[in-house]
Parts: structure tokens; sequence; C-alpha cells
DNA sequence: CGGGATCCATTCTGATACTG
DNA sequence: CAGTATCAGAATGGATCCCG
């Protein structure tokens, strides 16, 4: 019953339709956009091993600026994927840690993440192909 | 032998390690980063069900405009993902279909979309807590 | 119809300096 | 140590005009 007519992956029930892409109501959109920044799968990769303080994360991501580190932990914390502790101590230290959303997360996350491991080898390849025949 | 020293996932063998996360040499990122756009992952969506024209994933995608349309669909054609084929009528018409290495893809991309699909209520209940705790 | 080229507004990023 | 504040440059997005 009505089968081939709608997408064939299950994504209807309470994701969002073909039909209802706009921009706000869009449920999947508005959860995927905040993990698919520069820097938030890193951090979730990273976290996902074990807690990690402030500078240690930093240390871990040579190339992140400490702005962007702190922006990208912020919104993972704000959606409730990761968890910060302060230690008063002296000098303060904090540290991140996977929250059981986040490792729920993750979990579909990594095969992704796996899959680009294991293909990165044809994308290169893609890339090669393409870069040459546009070239006259 | 040697295992809880290194992540616990396995992503080591061909993927990054975290003493490797350096910029450039990581395969992992050269490919998330290129997936991870803003506009990507709906396109792939999309073209994942069945092949679509330029005009058509445009009226799909409502706000995406033209100019981004065009580049992400080069980006991911670049990348072997999604395929273009011209067809000479006239007016001229353009199709871009989904690879076999954009299924791929796809498959564990689409796990990603489903978590996103079924957990959305529990990324806005932690915005909301997160952002009534922050008002004094 | 499916773009390419250009101009402009907005946003994102990174480097640097400063604070509790 | 773990940020915040500021500024400049890069990337992103929209609007318009043009072409095959």
């Amino acid at each position: 019953m009505a089968v081939a007519t709608k997408r064939s992956f299950m994504l209807d029930e309470q994701g969002c339709d073909v039909s209802e892409w706009d921009a706000g109501n869009c449920p999947v959109r508005d959860v995927i956009e905040r993990i698919s920044g520069k820097w938030s799968t890193l951090i979730l990769e990273a976290l996902a091993e074990k807690p990690y303080r402030f500078g240690e994360l930093r240390r871990l991501v040579p190339d992140i600026s400490q702005r962007m580190l702190t922006q990208t932990l912020r919104d993972l914390q704000r959606d409730g994927y990761i968890d910060r502790k302060v230690f008063p101590t002296k000098p303060p230290s904090v540290e991140y840690s996977m929250t059981a959303l986040g490792h729920s997360l993750f979990e579909p996350l990594l095969k992704v993440l796996q899959w680009a491991a294991a293909n990165h080898h044809s994308v290169k390849a893609a890339r090669a192909r393409y870069d040459e025949s546009d070239m006259a």
C-alpha cells in the first residue's frame, strides 16, 4: 500500500517529509545542522572516548581556535550531548564529558566516521577524476 | 593487547588517531568536512530516493539559493557521491542521481538522520533547560 | 531550463589581547 | 586554566542580470 510513492527509507513518521523541508519545521534539519559544524564531530569523537578538560581538547585538536572550541562546546552542551563540570580548584579546571544522549547519538555517527575512514581513497579518486576532466 | 590505551571504537586502522588529528592528514576529517555542510545532507537525502532535476531540487528545498544549490551539487559530484547527466533537449535539462558510492555513504548517514528524527524532542528539551538556567 | 558572473549583506573563523 | 572581548579576513547566502 502506497509504497514507492514515498521515500523508501523510514523517516516520515516523526522525521520530515519532502513536502515539509521548509526552513524551521523540519526536526531532522534542526538537529543535523548543529552537529554538522566543522568541529562538532571532532569534539564528539574525542569525548566519546573519555572526558577531557578544556586545555586537553585544545591540544587534541591542534588547529581549533580557543574561540571555536568554546563555542562548539557550548552548542553541544546546549543540545544535551555533553556535560560541563567546573572544579573550583586553583587554578580552576573544567571537565567536559559525554552524556547518555551524546553517546546514543555517537553510535550512528560513528558508523559514518568509519565509512569515511574506509572510503577515503574512493573519494580521493573521484576528486582526482573530476579535477582532471575539467582541464581543457 | 593494548586495549584501553587507545580509543575503544575502531577507527585507528585506516582512520585517524588522536595523535594525528592535525589539519590535513586526517582522512576522516577530509571526508566529513564536505558532507557536513548545511545543504549536503539535504541534497543527499533527496537524491537517495530518486534522481531529480535542478529545478526540482530547488523546489524541494525551498530555502536554498540557486547559487548554493549549484555549489553543493558540484561538491558532491566532485567527491563522487552524485552523477550529473545533461540532456540536450530544448530547453536543456540536467538530471542529478546518486552514485553507488553515494548510496553506500547514505546507508550509515541515514542512521544518523533517523536518530535525529527520533530524538529531536530530547534535544529540544535539553535546549530549553539550558536556555532557562542561564537566565539569572 | 540550468546555470555562470557580479555585487552586496550577513555570518563564521581565527589571531590577539585581556580577565577571574 | 578557562574563558571573554575585539577586530579583520574568509566563507556563506541572497539578489540581479546574462547566456546557451
